[in-house]
DNA sequence: ATCCTTTATCGTATATTTACGTTATACGAT
DNA sequence: ATCGTATAACGTAAATATACGATAAAGGAT
């Protein structure tokens, strides 16, 4: 990947593909489908719900904080995680839109029963 | 990684997350939206569009058949790449399902104004 | 038969990711 | 002040991913 990335692809490709790669891991698919499911949750709430290591999951949560897929706010010695909503929906919505249609038959088509 | 994945996590979960993957690069993003706007492409077309050696963007291809994100048709010589338009949108309605309305505010909460 | 085109595969160098033990930091409780 | 808890950051080994030149395989054209 020598030099790759924004220099080679348009910006909102690259973004995608950002996205798409925050998402690349089950344990941070498991992490983002616990907040979405449970609200928000401490890091060591998300340690005992995963099947890894208290490093191995904060290494996680700082993928996703990079993202800005996910937010931490400290209280005390906790730290909560929430999910960024906006920027998650904005996302999914850009897949939708930019792939989620292939192949679905045109209004024209449906008109002519093909 | 040592041998995690299908072990340690549902497999729905793994399922997104190897989705995800497989759109984890420029170059595969890349790919599948030149084939959704311009429709079904040949392997040299796509190199031609791409800022990438042929091996590389063969690899890519690759990945992409085996995450069966596009079907490779052969006709003589050429081979011609088309996305799998259903498993895309699946995937994208999963997305879309189970974080897509994260922070969305409720029905209720909207009929309060809050 | 020979040559050219098209595309996959191989080999390999480099970079990135993942996992985890260990250590550092910071707060709260005693 | 000391100790325990909660978390991030460091260091590092192993696995994967990425890029690409070179080569192979298979059709088509002459």
């Amino acid at each position: 990947m020598t030099r790759s990335r924004a220099d080679l692809f348009d910006a909102e490709t690259v973004a995608m593909a950002d996205f798409a790669r925050a998402m690349s891991h089950p344990a941070r698919i498991a992490i983002l489908r616990r907040l979405m499911e449970e609200g928000a949750q401490t890091a060591g709430q998300l340690v005992a719900a995963l099947p890894l290591a208290q490093a191995t999951v904060s290494q996680h949560l700082r993928a996703l904080r990079e993202a800005e897929l996910v937010v931490a706010t400290e209280a005390g010695t906790r730290i909560t995680y929430a999910l960024e909503g906006a920027r998650i929906r904005h996302f999914c919505h850009a897949f939708q839109q930019a792939l989620g249609t292939a192949g679905v038959p045109t209004e024209a088509m449906r008109a002519c029963h093909i």
